[in-house]
Order: structure tokens, then C-alpha cells, then sequence
DNA sequence: GATCCTCGAGTTCT
DNA sequence: CTCGAGGATC
């Protein structure tokens, strides 16, 4: 035990001497070295040691303070009561457990405010008469920083309250924060300033409260949300519970997010939570959690606080979308057309609710830029919530003398000399006929949705075949059969005859989709559409020549080179030969029927986010038939914009560029409006 | 020759 | 989603 405590001493020594240093970074410094998960795990560490041995607690542990501090640029302010923070719960289970013990502590039934935790600037408002007359920073909790000349910059701050009656004083507490449509056009500024942009919105708030000349703050569009009255045991006279008393500060034209709801179950509680970590954002502002509020004063009371967080009260925090992890390893990944992509393998770190693994650098000049190192410990996030990306390097955590990562000069597949010509950012293996790694990719490739659309053909079973010499190019998938099926592991006759029914079916997809397949090196879904238009058959593509190809709008020299010598290698004939000989469709039916009617003919559309019925290739495939063209990126020429759930950037950009955007069910009203009716 | 739009290609995890 | 690069356009 006397061993135990003396290695705890050690420890809580450590912990807080980091926690200090970092609360320096991100105070003062405005740049953290560690993701705020981490810096919460630390705190937690010691908080638990602490609760172990409690003789060690010391009045300087950062465990007994409530924020950061305050500086000597701006007056000390008294809050009238401290403004503490909220403990914090990660889970569900934490939040369980938080609320079974609240309801025995109380006894009674209870209920709860869930609002958004805004992750901006706390600040105390004090109204006289319904004048605003100051305004402060949180500091420490106890004594915050005078800011009302700055306050006063910000537009849903009302300057006076509406209404008659007012209460003589009254302490309107809230978050400053900065709209993300702000931050990112003032980001854009700046960059084009060549000035160093704001790292996030939260950042970008501070450092705008802080000005000197409010006329600067004014400039940064802040806005806020009030939360409350008080933050202690405070409250207005008049009101029983809190959300009266949200309703009231809204009625004197203060500005109360309109996202808060009452729950009076754990699964309200849970459901509200989960909500809005799934719908955070969609906000125009950036959330960090949920705040769960004992609603009725009475008891709160009884409740309580500590020293530093009230009792009736906690922080549900979402699982982070930044967090560091140990690069273990660089490597890299031949692809179908031979390009060499560099990637990351990582220590499995948990980023926005999956865990993750590995990461892509695109290619070496992106990893030079980058700097990352094997050893490393690089920021991860989540581009779109979505794809993991390596954001960088955190240089105070790389061991010395790490080496920087040198590119392979081989294929990692074939061992054949990688090639970067000049001007171009990729290495590529130059291996086309052989190189394993290629040829499966490929495989899987004419496979796949955007090709020939082959289902239960993955990586898997393609390897499997290829192992066995049942597959070296796409036409030998012509050619298999039950017998060979059954010999792969996990394939009885259902599976079998699942995909031999796949296979047979693929061969009357239409032209274009088997030419993507082909694997020519810049033909995709849009150009082989264009060349299946003009060329209708596989024959009539292979003879045309490069002034043939070229005179296709969209095509250029280099796709016109790229198609043409495709078509002159031998191989490549040959199997071209198989296919034809397989029965696979080499050419279009002629147009027939009549067209429908084409109300979005001539529009440029772009589909985002999840529509709540059709897919986005359902919704492509109708504005395609009403004449629509749908592109993939939001520029000035496109005439609207069909939003779904979760839309992002492209939103965003669709509002910067002033285009008009719809919902699914505006968009399949326009569909079915017939443009000019000819008749009954 | 520069600029804007698009497209192709590779990508992660469940 | 991100990057690089081809094609159209002025």
C-alpha cells in the first residue's frame, strides 16, 4: 500500500505538471498539442488517483479549478456566484450511472433540459433595467475578464431587453461562438491574405473577444446563445424551473437555442443525445456535446455542488473526431492502373465513432508536405466525418533522430522499378501485364458497381481464383463453372450458382459499363458513356483513329491516345476476342421508343447528402431521363442543387455561390411537372 | 497561358 | 472526401 501510494504521488506529479503545459498551449498559446480527449483522459487519470488517495490533493491541482486564467489585458470582474463547469460522461453507461444516481439521491421522479453544449466562450451578461451594462469572460470561475466593449459588437446580444418589466439586475449566462459559415469565409480571407487562418471556430471566438479594438470583433460575426440565468443556485424569482425560465429570457428577446427539449426518461435522455451526435452537422455552429439539466430548482437545491461542477448537471460528451495515433508503419499500394499510393498503418485509434486503422497520403509530395514519419504520432480525423486522413505530425512527440520516410524505388508486388516522370505527381509501376498486385485490382475493378456491376465477385473470391489459375484476365469469368466454384473455401452450390448467375447476367449490361471495365487509363463512367454514344459497338471504337476519337466532345488528345493504343496492343485484342466469343454485349441497342418528357432539359444538377426515399443513383438516373445533367461538384453553371440529410461542403459552397437548393420532394415535384403540355 | 469545371482514381469501415 | 490532371474556354 505504502508502495502504491508513493508510485501514486509519482504519477499525479506527472499528470499535473502535463495538464499544466497544456492548459498553457490552449490558453494562452492558442495552439494544442494534444486533442481534447486526450487532455480529458489525462484529467480524468488524476482525478481518479486523487479519489484514491485524497491526502494528496493539493489546492493548486488543476483538479480543483474550474477553467483557465484570467490576463492582465482586460479588468478582473466578480461573478456574483462562480460560473463552474460540468463534470463529464462519455457513455451511455456513464450517463446511466450518472442518472440512477440522481434519482436515488432525490428520491422523487425527475426531470431534465437537454441542450446543445456550444463549443464557443462561456460569458456572464449583466442586465440593469434591462440594460446590458457588462459583460465577462468564465477566467478561472470566479473572476473573468471585462469584454463588455466587445460584447457589444455582438449582434444577438440585445443592447436592451424587450418588454416593461424587468428585474433591477439580472445575470444572463451563454456561449460566444463563431457561425461555421463565418469562420469559413473569413478563413478563405485570410488565406487569400496569404495570413495564417483560425484552426477552428472556437479558436477564431477567443481570439476576437480578445481584441483591444472592438471594432475588430465586430468584424468576426459572433453570435450568441443564453443558457441560463445562473449557473449556481441562482434563478430568477419567478420561476420554479428551469425551462420557465428559458421561455422567460426568450420572451425579453434574448436569444435561446431553439434545439433544447425536456426528457424525463434515461431513454429520452439517450435519444436526445444520440440525435445530435449523428445530427451535429447539420448546425450552423459547432457542438461538442450535450448539457443534461435537472430541470425543477427545488431540486437542484437539494442536489448541490462541488467545489467545481454542480451536482445537477453533466457534460455528454461525443467521442472526438481528432485524436492522435502511432504510426507504425509507411507503405504503399499498387493500384489497377498502376499508380503508387502511399499509406499510413496506425496504432487502431478510435475517431468519430470507428475505429481506425489506416490512412492514405495520396503520394509523396503530399507525404513530404506532410513530414510524416514511421514513429510518429500523427493528428487523425475524418474528412466529411467520413474518410480518415492524417492531418500531421506532432512534432514535440517524435523520438529523435526518426528518420524521414524515403519513397521505394520497387513495385511492392513485383519488385519491378517504380517511375515518376517529370511533372507528374505520381509513381507508378510500369509492370502493366504482369504485375500481380494490378491484376487483381482490376479483376475486382470490372467487378465492381461502377463497371460491369458483378455481385459476390470481392477481393476475396478474385484472389481465391486467381491462386488457382481459374482467372487471369475478365473474359475467364466467362468461363467458370459450378466445379471450379465449389473448390473455393466458403463455397457450397447456393454460393456458387449465386455468382454464376451474377457472372451470366453482367454480360448484358450496357456497352459503356464494359468499357469501363476495359481498365483504359482515363476512362471512366462519363467518358466510355460519351465514346458509347458516337462509337455504339467495341469494333467501331477499336478502328477509329485519334482525329475519330478526338472530334468526340470531351475528348482530348490524351484520352484520344490513351483509347487508341489500348485498342492497338495485342493482348488487349485478344482479349477483346474472349469477350465477343464469351457472348458479352460489345455494342448498344439502337435508341428506340419514345423519349419521355424532359422538363430538366438542359439543367445542370448536383445531388448531396441522403435523400430521405431515393438513392443518389436512383436520383441521378431520374434527372438524367428528364434531361438533366448531373455532375459531381458545385460551380457556377449549375442550376440547382438537390440537398439531403448530412450535406456538406457541397451545401455549403451551393449557399457561397447563391444556388438555389432543393429538397427530394421539391425535386421530384419538378420532375414530374411536364414542361410545356402539348395536350391532355 | 491562365482559369474554371469536371472527371478519374484511390480511399475507410461496417 | 481528396488530389491531380484533362478539356473547354477566353
Amino acid at each position: 500500500m505504502q508502495h502504491e501510494r508513493a508510485l501514486a504521488g509519482t504519477r499525479i506529479e506527472d499528470l499535473r505538471s502535463q495538464i499544466a503545459s497544456h492548459d498553457y498551449r490552449y490558453y494562452v498559446l492558442d495552439r494544442p498539442t494534444i486533442s481534447d480527449a486526450e487532455y480529458d483522459g489525462l484529467m480524468r487519470e488524476l482525478r481518479t488517483l486523487e479519489q484514491r488517495f485524497p491526502d494528496l490533493v493539493t489546492p493548486a491541482s488543476p483538479t480543483q479549478r474550474v477553467g483557465g486564467k484570467a490576463s492582465a489585458l482586460f479588468a478582473p470582474v466578480e461573478h456574483p456566484s462562480p460560473m463552474l463547469s460540468l463534470d463529464n460522461v462519455f457513455s451511455t453507461e456513464e450517463l446511466q450511472t450518472w442518472l440512477g444516481r440522481l434519482q436515488r439521491a432525490v428520491g422523487n421522479h425527475l426531470d431534465f433540459v437537454c441542450e446543445l453544449k456550444i463549443d464557443g466562450l462561456a460569458v456572464s451578461l449583466i442586465y440593469h433595467n434591462g440594460v446590458f451594462v457588462r459583460g465577462a469572460t468564465r477566467g478561472d470561475g470566479r473572476v473573468g475578464e471585462d469584454i463588455t466593449a466587445n460584447l457589444r459588437t455582438v449582434r444577438s446580444i440585445p443592447a436592451r431587453l424587450q418588454g416593461s418589466q424587468h428585474p433591477t439586475l439580472l445575470e444572463v449566462r451563454g456561449e460566444v461562438y463563431q457561425p461555421i459559415s463565418v469562420f469559413e469565409r473569413l478563413n478563405r480571407e485570410l488565406a487569400e491574405r496569404d495570413e495564417r487562418p483560425f484552426a477552428n471556430p472556437r479558436n477564431a471566438a477567443a481570439g476576437s473577444l480578445r481584441q483591444k479594438d472592438p471594432a475588430v470583433t465586430a468584424a468576426r460575426g459572433l453570435s450568441f446563445w443564453c443558457y441560463g440565468t445562473d449557473a449556481g443556485a441562482g434563478r430568477t424569482a419567478r420561476a420554479l424551473r428551469h425551462s420557465e425560465d428559458l421561455d422567460y429570457l426568450g420572451s425579453l428577446g434574448l436569444p435561446v437555442n431553439p434545439n433544447i427539449e425536456r426528457a424525463s426518461t434515461l431513454e429520452q435522455v439517450a435519444a436526445y443525445c444520440a440525435k445530435w451526435q449523428a445530427h451535429r452537422h447539420d448546425l450552423d455552429y459547432q457542438i461538442d456535446g450535450v448539457v443534461i439539466k435537472v430541470d425543477h430548482y427545488r431540486q437542484r437545491e437539494d442536489l448541490g455542488a462541488t467545489s467545481r461542477a454542480p451536482r445537477w448537471a453533466v457534460a455528454f460528451k461525443f467521442p472526438p473526431e481528432e485524436r492522435t495515433a502511432l504510426v507504425r508503419r509507411i507503405a504503399v499500394h499498387t493500384g489497377r492502373t498502376g499508380r503508387v499510393t502511399p499509406y499510413v498503418e496506425l496504432e487502431p485509434v478510435h475517431v468519430g465513432g470507428v475505429t481506425v486503422t489506416s490512412a492514405t497520403l495520396h503520394n509523396e509530395d503530399d507525404l513530404r508536405r506532410k513530414d510524416v514519419r514511421e514513429g510518429d504520432t500523427v493528428i487523425v480525423h475524418r474528412a466529411g466525418d467520413v474518410i480518415p486522413e492524417v492531418v500531421g505530425p506532432v512534432l514535440e512527440k517524435r523520438p529523435p533522430g526518426t528518420p524521414a520516410w524515403t519513397f521505394p524505388t520497387q513495385c511492392p508486388a513485383c519488385a519491378t522499378p517504380l517511375v515518376r516522370k517529370p511533372g507528374e505527381a505520381d509513381w507508378r509501376c510500369p509492370n502493366r501485364k504482369a504485375c500481380p498486385s494490378q491484376t487483381v485490382e482490376w479483376l475486382c475493378h470490372f467487378g465492381s458497381p461502377d463497371a460491369l456491376d458483378i455481385e459476390h465477385l470481392g477481393y476475396q473470391t478474385v484472389t481465391a481464383l486467381m491462386e488457382r489459375g481459374l482467372l487471369a484476365d475478365p473474359a475467364d469469368l466467362y468461363a467458370l463453372d459450378a466445379t471450379h466454384l465449389v473448390q473455393l473455401p466458403g463455397f457450397a452450390e447456393k454460393s456458387a450458382q449465386n455468382l454464376l448467375d451474377a457472372i451470366a447476367a453482367s454480360k448484358q449490361r450496357p456497352f459503356w459499363r464494359l468499357l469501363v471495365g476495359l481498365n483504359i487509363r482515363r476512362v471512366g463512367a462519363h467518358v466510355a458513356q460519351l465514346l458509347a454514344q458516337r462509337f455504339a459497338s467495341l469494333e467501331a471504337l477499336a478502328t477509329a483513329n485519334l482525329e475519330d476519337l478526338q472530334s468526340v466532345e470531351g475528348v482530348g488528345p490524351e484520352i484520344a491516345s490513351a483509347v487508341h493504343e489500348w485498342f492497338r496492343d495485342r493482348e488487349n485484342s485478344a482479349l477483346v476476342k474472349k469477350l465477343v466469343q464469351a457472348g458479352v454485349r460489345v455494342a448498344d441497342e439502337p435508341a428506340g421508343g419514345p423519349v419521355g418528357p424532359r422538363p430538366l432539359d438542359g439543367k445542370i444538377v448536383v445531388i448531396t447528402g441522403t435523400l430521405p426515399t431515393l438513392s443518389r443513383e436512383e436520383a441521378t438516373a431520374l434527372a438524367r431521363q428528364a434531361g438533366a445533367r448531373v455532375t459531381s461538384s458545385v460551380s457556377n453553371k449549375t442550376s440547382f442543387v438537390v440537398v439531403g440529410q448530412e450535406a456538406g461542403s457541397k451545401l455549403a459552397k451551393a449557399q457561397e455561390l447563391d444556388i438555389e437548393t432543393l429538397d427530394e420532394a421539391e425535386f421530384l415535384r419538378r420532375l414530374s411537372r411536364v414542361a410545356p403540355r402539348t395536350h391532355e
